[in-house]
DNA sequence: AGGACAAATTGAACCGATCCAAGAAAAATG
DNA sequence: CATTTTTCTTGGATCGGTTCAATTTGTCCT
């Protein structure tokens, strides 16, 4: 059961020729007279030699021919998450055209990360950077291989990147509302800080260290604003983007006096959360109140209704990611996905 | 951006100092004296090293610290199906735990497979079968580290693997309809050969390359012979677990004089579409029709109604196989694990 | 048979590190 | 100050291959 350390050279021995002949018979089979080469096959077969070993190959080729994918995030997470596994299917497409692997990486803690980024192997990274990722930029910058950020909108020019423009995927969203005739809007937003804290003011969101959240909320209120709107009323609770704190925010935006008819929903997770809330309580989605998401995840399509969102290219950004990284005569740039409004089944004129 | 060839020999050299005491102010800092790990340290700047490259330092360690997962099917399957992802999931709870990475490997064609398997840098493998990877078992075989099958029932002994007792779940599935009191049956299976063709007998499926698709129509058909039904008056209807073809096998069930009352379907994404057809017919689940599926899927949880399935422990057997690979001290065997009814929603006692 | 030219083989250098026995320097002891 | 310890540092061996210039072998032609 104990790996046998039969290397190149014991075969070469075995074969009574050189290390370079014993190579080539591997890598260069064509280039071997077959007398040869049989020999040496047949020695390797006979000494249970398993091949070259890569590690060996490797290190001389100075390429490993895998791409890291490094997220601040559980392993896991990269099959859990929507919206990562839609990326991920990008990334996996053109790895499979290039031949190539992935390793995944979790970021999780900080000694973990660089000990994990400094330590892979692999010929470049795409960073899921979801805001947190600055110190997971630095490391990555440090390994001196290429990486591209995905999501991470920061203001250091010179990390190629990509991501998207969320103020005019807000804008999209608010103004397709307003386009419907509807005045009164409540919004379930995303954290401003590291855990979210419930009902809030815009000021809060609109200083948030997340870009995103900064962004979305910026998009919405602008528009709103500008279709005299008096964004002072409309009420705004900030989830975790999970279930419990969205239901959380459900309760609290229904209990008041004036339920909104709209809900601007910063993300898709929440909005679906959204819709089942209501339909348990028989609130009909969208002729009683309309909803939309934002991000365009895949659950959104089969959801009841189907959900209108701000759909996110996911996929083509996986590939994009993944090209930069791969096809090397590729320039490695900083570009903004534009964000597309998907109109389903959850928004409706207000009754 | 070209990456700097800058190496340890270049750094010693710069602080003038051995390689061994330069390697030694990266990898154990604490054994050389503070005044050189400085002057190191400084060197080692000013050049801009990166800091020792994994590549090396892995060739002599002799090993990579990753896990690498191979299935016949394209990478983006990893994050496309439900059953794989779970088990993922499992997999990189485990990985995360031993600090190891997971490279994925798609072992689509023949060729590529033999190329990928042979050349991943990984400490070991974990392959999901399904079935067709008695090819795939032998490569990497020959590639002489550990490796662990999943879902391969194969024949050879001596192949370390989990993999599920289709029989038992499959009789589970059937005495729950049975017991509900249910005599009119349907069966919606898994593909027999490459490719379902529709309508079938029986035996068709008994005689499947697939362990998985012969031990389900095995178990069910049993149950029901059991308790007196006449089993070729039972349809079946082979899908490609799809839901094109599942859609076009509801059609086939359904056409006829007498309609099933109970479905059998091999599959939860099967019984899922199976759900969605009956629905958008006006055909109430569980009331008119039960259905059961098998897997476990998560999406299952949340369907309407929820889904009475099988289910596979897959996160379970992710991280068994996980460990197998990872902890060395853990013995690599077969084992066989249970599946378990678990009853949601879609079934009942007929009308 | 002799010479020219092509094809196959060899052996050393290299990829980038870690490890370890042995030697050197510093600190402690008599 | 000489001697013994203790603590660092050194250089060579090693991990497992690939590559390439130089050399050997083989083929062909006259």
């Amino acid at each position: 059961m104990a790996k046998l350390a039969v290397k190149l050279q014991d075969v070469a021995k075995a074969a009574g020729v050189s290390r370079g002949t014993a190579s080539n018979v591997f890598s260069r089979p064509e280039i071997v007279r077959e007398e040869m080469r049989e020999k040496v096959l047949a020695a390797a077969k006979q000494l249970g030699y398993a091949g070259p070993d890569p590690r060996g190959r490797m290190l001389r080729a100075g390429k490993v021919n895998a791409i890291g994918v490094a997220g601040a995030w559980p392993l896991s997470y990269f099959f859990d998450d929507p919206f990562a596994r839609v990326v991920m299917e990008g990334i996996g497409d053109v790895c499979e055209e290039f031949g190539a692997g992935i390793s995944l990486i979790s970021a999780l803690d900080e000694r973990q990360v660089s000990w994990s980024i400094q330590s892979a192997l692999v010929d470049g990274f795409i960073l899921f950077c979801m805001d947190h990722g600055s110190h997971l930029i630095q490391m990555t910058r440090e390994r001196k291989l290429p990486f591209v950020a995905l999501d991470f909108p920061t203001a250091e020019p010179d990390v190629p990147g990509l991501w998207v423009d969320d103020l005019a995927g807000a804008r999209l969203a608010a103004e397709h509302l307003i386009g419907l005739g509807h005045r009164e809007f409540a919004v379930l937003a995303l954290p401003a800080t590291e855990s979210a804290i419930g009902p809030v003011r815009a000021e809060r969101l609109l200083g948030s260290i997340y870009t995103g959240t900064r962004d979305r909320m910026r998009g919405y209120f602008d528009v709103l604003a500008t279709h005299g709107i008096d964004t002072d009323q409309v009420p705004i609770y900030e989830t975790d983007n999970d279930e419990a704190t969205t239901r959380a925010g459900m309760d609290y935006l229904f209990s008041g006096g004036r339920k909104p008819k709209a809900i601007l929903a910063m993300s898709d997770r929440t909005a679906l959360t959204a819709i089942d809330w209501l339909t348990e309580r028989g609130i009909r989605v969208p002729d009683d109140v309309s909803i939309i998401g934002f991000d365009g995840v895949p659950e959104g399509v089969r959801s009841i209704p189907p959900l209108t969102t701000i759909a996110q290219p996911m996929l083509d950004m996986g590939r994009r990611a993944a090209r930069m990284i791969l096809d090397t005569k590729q320039e490695k740039t900083r570009e903004v996905v534009k964000l597309t409004l998907v109109v389903r089944g959850s928004t409706a004129r207000p009754s």
